[in-house]
DNA sequence: TGGACCTAAGCG
DNA sequence: GCTTAGGTCCAT
């Protein structure tokens, strides 16, 4: 498929409904994959497409195809005049499942791209651009046996005569002609309709002259409800009205209403404002005055809110030449990726706004990603403010009709903006023009499940072949995608071509400072007798936000410090006894529970090993640090934000309303605080303890602990009152802290390149890490030992062939090496031992292929001896 | 020799 | 992934 420019796609997407091959003859095979994630059907199959299904079927379509003797869910991936299959060997498609379809082609190339690239089956990744709504559902329904002649039960055949048993063979014939009438029906229509038939009907089934046959049922309908308008003219009304006796009050009430207003008006509105019931506008309709019918409806999470519309600001001259580049290449519809490093508070917002108004104006679409927890009403209306109704929002707290319906009005062509999480990276718009990617080096745009997607990839992908735009904006952007901008090419990060370009905004709008950090010395202040969680410096510092009325954020990284159970006799930690982790200890429930496989057990009384009484959990648990403040601030008002007080539907969204109404002095939680919020009274930003990050067995440790420290510390001073920042570590001297103090995004780069550089990570290789599991451990051992040695075998053979075209001088050409297979940092989980192996291989190289077939040779042993082999390319976290 | 059980193949 | 055909093994 050639891409040419920005319009191809939707002229595509035009003519994808049956597009004509080779001597006009009709498109009568579709190719589709199956809803079975499994390495033997990973293919497209053909099917027929039958006459009076071709008007409906595109590429992109959801359809109901027999697969072997059941029915499955599908997507068409094809359309064509010819099959290599013998016709007579091809089953029909047997129902489509949207009136448009739901994906385009673009989107299904698209998935054949991310099997390819992150080794996952198709299906898989198809089904991860679809809502969780339209999931297939399979229901068993009962049908009529299709076969010429029916066994005639009244004349049993074999010996007794047990059909006798069913006297009622008049039932019998009533139920085949209902179901035959309706041509398929499920169990419980059937129970409706004939009550006492169970008996019967199994004797039926039995006797093959009903059968069970499955149906693809979507999870979710679209919302109907009833609309009421007139089936006359206001005159006709009135004359009619007046044909009614005159007790008939509220008909000619409703008549009245109809005369004045013709529009159709929802059932459930007519009846409350004209106080009148359902039935009297059923008498009406059955007199043939009025018309009742059903629409579909969407679900809208933003129902009657009123967002006050904004205009573009002013630009900053920073702010200007950011935007200029991004404009010249939406201009030229040209594919271009843009790195916005932006400090806190520079304006990256309102780049991205006017930004995206270009794109609307062009007539071109544009998606917003944003990670899932600064996607904050607040977020939301600054789009809706600016777009009002051409945005969409979806985000994992809405319902999943919420979603489906957000996700529905994109394909209805309703919406031209969609903002959302990760998956929206796959809103299916045919006329892309900007993708923006917002806190680009945030971990959460890549996927754990498969397919083990990252975001920012997928959506580069999708932008070129749109000719459309990407920015990524971040303060402290991944040092993966800075390197990708050439800084630091002469070293060898990144490739030399630079495809990324950086737009940088080193000042905070309307010439703001950066908050002062200080950094506290927690071994210093311990030394000299102070073992309370806060530091002298932050103690003097809230007491005086506390005076003034100004607002605070406590941010614990709970990471590390999770709460789990100690002996403090013997040291006893409770672990799972499935998995190799220790347990959590929940307060509400007072239970432990494991992470990994949802085990739960109460919290033990005393030590399993030792038998003590001092059994106890640890670690500094968001409710402790808001108790200590309790004790030391009598009548403090805090707001605690951490899983436990947001896990229910909106409560996120209420706790931030009440800290920036100022109900609550202080706002204190955990990551979630650290992004994107932005309160103009918040003056004070401590951070608890800094280095809880930064000792995890994580090549990005560093990295994240900059990036928590440089976020949280931007909450602070971001309108007219200046903000303080402190800082708490028992390792104040380690670069990512020191540079995070100093707002110094390069200097940190500097020092992490190096790190990264020597040891040999990313962004100077990429990684892929290939994770096996087994009952037991020799087997993993065995297994891993194996597909390591394969792994290299089969470079060295590839290597041979690339090498020819490639400078014999690049010496990184044949960077490649796998290590392993080791333990897993999780050695266990739910009592399946874990081994892993690490690849490191030069940037830009394509190793998905060779891990593909390197895994395929364990096929056998995958089946047999349940061996599990999980890859994950580029992979955020390596456990 | 019949039936329970297992495995590998095939699904259009 | 699920079903089924065909092969294996054992008890009758």
């Amino acid at each position: 498929m050639a891409k040419d420019g920005a319009s191809g796609y939707a002229d595509l997407y035009e003519s994808s409904l049956l597009p004509l091959d080779e001597g006009n003859e009709p498109n009568v095979y579709a190719q589709v994959i199956v809803d079975v994630p499994a390495k033997q059907t990973n293919r497209p199959f053909d099917y027929v497409v039958p006459e009076e299904l071709r008007a409906w079927i595109g590429i992109g379509s959801r359809v109901g195809v027999p697969f072997g003797p059941r029915t499955l869910q599908g997507f068409v991936v094809g359309l064509s005049a010819k099959s290599d299959m013998a016709a007579g060997k091809l089953k029909k498609i047997e129902q489509v499942l949207d009136l448009v379809p739901p994906l385009n082609p673009e989107l299904v190339q698209l998935a054949d791209w991310m099997s390819r690239t992150y080794v996952c089956h198709e299906i898989t990744a198809l089904q991860a651009m679809i809502p969780g709504a339209l999931k297939a559902k399979y229901e068993k329904m009962i049908a009529v046996a299709d076969r010429p002649e029916r066994i005639d039960s009244r004349q049993p055949s074999d010996g007794e005569g047990q059909t006798m048993l069913f006297a009622g063979s008049a039932e019998e014939d009533a139920i085949v002609a209902f179901v035959r009438q309706k041509s398929a029906v499920s169990t419980e229509a059937m129970l409706n309709r004939f009550p006492d038939s169970g008996p019967l009907l199994k004797h039926m089934l039995e006797q093959g002259t009903l059968v069970e046959v499955q149906t693809v049922k979507d999870r979710l309908q679209a919302k109907r409800i009833l609309y009421v308008e007139p089936a006359a003219e206001a005159e006709a009304l009135l004359e009619h009205s007046r044909s009614l006796p005159s007790n008939a009050k509220r008909q000619m009430e409703v008549l009245a209403y109809f005369s004045e207003n013709p529009e159709p008006v929802p059932l459930s509105e007519l009846s409350e404002k004209l106080n009148v019931g359902a039935g009297t506008v059923k008498g009406l309709a059955e007199k043939g005055w009025l018309t009742v019918r059903e629409r579909e409806v969407f679900r809208d999470p933003y129902e009657g809110r009123k967002f006050d519309r904004t205009s573009p600001l002013p630009l900053t001259e920073q702010q200007r030449e950011a935007l200029d580049p991004i404009s010249s290449s939406l201009d030229k519809k040209e594919h271009n990726v843009f790195l916005l490093h932006g400090v806190t508070g520079s304006g990256k917002t309102e780049v991205y706004l006017q930004a995206i108004q270009q794109c609307l104006d062009q007539g071109r679409e544009a998606i917003v990603l944003v990670p899932e927890i600064s996607l904050t009403p607040q977020m939301v209306e600054r789009f809706k403010g600016r777009f009002g109704d051409a945005v969409a929002v979806m985000h994992s707290r809405l319902s999943q009709g919420e979603r489906y319906d957000e996700w529905r009005k994109i394909g209805l062509k309703r919406v031209s903006v969609v903002i959302g999480a990760r998956s929206a990276v796959f809103a299916p718009f045919a006329n892309l023009g900007l993708i923006i990617i917002d806190e680009e080096h945030e971990s959460s745009y890549k996927q754990e499940e498969s397919p083990k997607y990252h975001a920012r990839d997928v959506a580069i992908q999708r932008a070129s072949r749109h000719g459309a735009a990407v920015v990524l904006g971040s303060a402290t952007p991944s040092l993966e995608s800075f390197a990708r901008t050439g800084m630091r090419s002469s070293d060898g990060a990144g490739n030399e071509a630079a495809p990324y370009r950086l737009l940088t905004m080193a000042d905070r709008v309307e010439g703001r400072p950066l908050p002062a950090v200080h950094i506290v010395d927690l071994r210093e202040e311990l030394k000299e007798g102070n073992r309370s969680m806060f530091s002298r410096g932050l103690y003097k510092a809230i007491e005086e936000r506390l005076h003034k009325k100004e607002q605070t954020v406590l941010l614990l990284n709970r990471r590390g410090y999770s709460t789990f159970v100690m002996c403090r006799s013997c040291g006893f930690v409770v672990q799972c006894p499935h998995c190799d982790i220790s347990l959590t200890y929940h307060q509400v429930s007072r239970s432990m529970r494991c992470h990994y496989c949802g085990l739960s057990q109460p919290e033990p009384k005393t030590c399993p090993s030792c038998d003590s009484e001092h059994i106890r959990y640890f670690g500094t648990g968001t409710q402790r640090v808001e108790e200590e403040l309790g004790k030391l601030f009598p009548g403090i008002r805090v707001i605690r934000m951490d899983v436990d007080t947001t896990s229910e539907k909106g409560s996120h969204e209420r706790l931030l309303t009440r800290f920036r109404n100022k109900q609550a002095d202080v706002l204190l939680g955990t990551q979630m605080v650290a992004k994107g919020l932005d309160f103009p009274d918040v003056t004070l930003v401590g951070v608890i303890a800094a280095d809880t990050v930064l000792h995890l067995p994580d090549f990005r440790a560093a990295e994240k602990t900059f990036q928590l420290l440089t976020q949280v510390a931007g909450r602070a001073g971001r309108h007219k009152l200046p903000g303080e920042v402190f800082i708490q570590t028992y390792t104040p001297d380690h670069y990512s802290i020191v540079t995070a103090s100093g707002h110094d995004y390069k200097a940190f780069l500097d020092n992490e390149l190096e790190m990264r550089k020597m040891r040999g990570y990313p962004p100077y290789c990429e990684l892929a890490l290939v994770t096996f599991s087994h009952e037991q451990v020799p087997m993993l051992v065995r297994a891993g030992e194996s597909f390591v040695a394969r792994l290299k075998d089969s470079w060295q053979r590839s290597r041979h062939k690339t090498e020819a075209d490639r400078s014999p001088y690049d010496a990184s050409t044949s960077y490649f090496e796998v290590y392993g297979p080791v333990a897993s940092p999780i050695p266990r989980i739910k009592d399946r031992y874990r081994f892993q192996c690490m690849v490191k291989y030069r940037v830009g190289v394509d190793v998905s292929g060779m891990l593909t077939e390197t895994a395929a040779a364990f096929d056998e042993t995958v089946r047999q001896e349940k061996l599990l082999i999980s890859i994950d390319v580029n992979p955020q976290v390596l456990m």
